[in-house]
DNA sequence: AATGAATGAGTTTTCATTCAT
DNA sequence: CATGAATGAAAACTCATTCAT
């Protein structure tokens, strides 16, 4: 019943958004607070009542970043589940596809966790949690298609491990060369591609 | 057998080793110039000799990185040309599995490059051009599949796309988590499935 | 009445009237930011907020310090205007020589602007205009006596030269020997003998 | 009689002359010593091995350069004893005028030279003594002026002193703007100015 | 005598962080 | 809460000097 509603939260938002954006164009370290707090339209001194240091915004950033990552992909698995493994997994690659554009601006901050995780045990950790549940979440609905008869017997973790690097590894060649081709297709084509060698091919004539 | 020879390549050599060793623990701006040059065992001074900059060395460092990278697989591709596609590109599977784990500790290296990427349309361009290779190389190995009829008759350039994307995510996976599994067989296992896609089906009951 | 009244000019006033103390001290190159900002009695940093370099001070050093010369002759001049020609010119010889035990403190600065000016455009526009500034003021003093008879029809430019010469060499040498005379008598007697080539002999007896 | 000559003078020569090209052109401190080095047409260890430091060389380019400065102006004032007061200071104007484009060349380092001398005694004493042998020679010149009755009877050394003056201003003013006039004629007129002021006036109508 | 590779102390500059207002 | 002036530790880079050859 405080008279004024608690303004931390959004502050720290509001925070958080302008770091987002400062780092995605310049880098953690290149950042300084300075660019912060005039993109976060705040002063320098506003940034410290509500994180302790320029690290503390960025591994809140990390937190926000990948759980945010997951709770999407996980919103997007459970509204589908009354569908087919194939088309299950072909929605989920849409939505994907769908949010590229938008991720591409953060791959960089991406990448630089990735390359902070060589050194730095929590992230570590942290990044083999997400891609742990990134990995389950994609093996329960392989292991749904193998028990439905959709796909071969196969084992569902390698399976999700090899979907996984594929988004993966499809999320960088789009952020190394959006130009290359189009990419809605190309991705498609390359689930596709695999979902193919997953299936059963009895009458594959 | 001068008295003096030219020790300017072997002391670049030994600079960029250092700093491929120090940039791959500490990050490229975490890494001091006396840390480079320590594990040089040079002095900080003997840098500057050989480099008019930190920024110089890793630049060099990344023509290096990624030409060299792109050689060994060019070398693996072109000492296998009678055999099948498949077997090459479970060969070239191989090779890379093999690599793996030393190009693990290159791979913070690898991911700061993406994350500059993002701003350094230099290191953008010569990225681009390195995916651009690697593609058009594994395009040629699926075209042949193609052509004598191991694969379906597929776009061997969005295969090839699709090929890069796993290998590059594999190795994403491997470093971010390289206890999760026996990489070694996943990595196999994972080219297999996406080549059970490519292949023909005729007899696959 | 404002909280916090604006300090940046004050600053800036502050960090100039140290660098000119330091300067004249140890000269440009000699003089560390240190040597300024202990001089100033501010920390490095705060020198960096009011000046972008240490060069960014030398330039705003030798534009105050040329200008603020100029000015004070300036002022002289137009003070004396109801007074003869060889009264306004000894005035001004004078005050300056009034000025010059303080700006005799200042004279390794100025030659070091002087020895700059040989490798620096900018420097070197800037002291062609203050000496034509110098020149023109003498010359319209030495025209007016020109006009009014006092002294002989010469090149009153010219004669400007030569007394500009002068002001600057007697400068030189009593900063390099404040000792060897009675310098108030001797810049006097100099200056009018001079003027005595200047002036009319006519009833010279 | 020994078969090499001693090439230590020569070489100390080599690179005194190459540090007044260099320091002409970067000042004391820019000028690096392999700067020098190079322009000398040696290594930089050579350098070492004649002088003992940067300083040393900037010590006996000092030396050099105003002994050197002193000694020809004494040359010509003994070749002309025959001539008159006046003839013989308006040959010495003319000798320094010849000199002025070659010297203007050096007057950066002269200057750095009066700006050091604020700051080291050995260069300051130095200085005294070398404007005073100037001041003793045209005072003496002066002095037979007076004598023979070209001249009034003023103080000899204070004319001398303001002669000196004259010459070092206007060498200052050349080498800030050699295209403002016509500086051979602007010399001698100076020059001309300031001796009428010293010459008796009896028939000057 | 001569070289030039190597050194490392010293300097400018940056910027995360603090704190008086 | 909020500000932004001030701090000072840290890092890139320079260059006079040394010394093994």
């Amino acid at each position: 019943m405080s008279p004024r509603p608690d303004v931390s939260e959004e502050r720290k938002n509001q925070i958080l958004e302008a770091a987002i954006a400062v780092f995605a164009r310049l880098g953690f370290q290149q950042a300084r607070m300075d660019d912060i707090a005039s993109q976060a339209g705040l002063s320098k001194g506003a940034l410290y009542l509500y994180y302790k240091s320029k690290d503390a915004i960025i591994a809140t950033l990390f937190k926000y970043f990948f759980t945010q990552e997951f709770k999407k992909l996980q919103v997007i698995a459970e509204s589908n589940q009354q569908k087919s493994a194939h088309e299950q997994l072909m929605t989920l690659t849409h939505q994907l596809t769908e949010a590229m554009q938008w991720m591409s601006r953060l791959m960089p901050i991406a990448f630089e966790f990735y390359a902070i995780a060589g050194r730095e045990p929590e992230v570590h950790q942290s990044l083999k949690e997400y891609f742990k549940d990134y990995r389950t979440l994609l093996a329960q609905l392989i292991q749904h298609g193998i028990d439905n008869g959709e796909f071969r017997v196969v084992n569902a973790e390698a399976a999700a491990i090899t979907l996984t690097a594929l988004y993966e590894g499809l999320a960088l060649l789009f952020f190394v060369d959006p130009q290359t081709c189009q990419w809605k297709e190309q991705i498609e084509l390359s689930v596709q591609l695999l979902l193919k060698g997953l299936e059963q091919h009895t009458s594959s004539k």
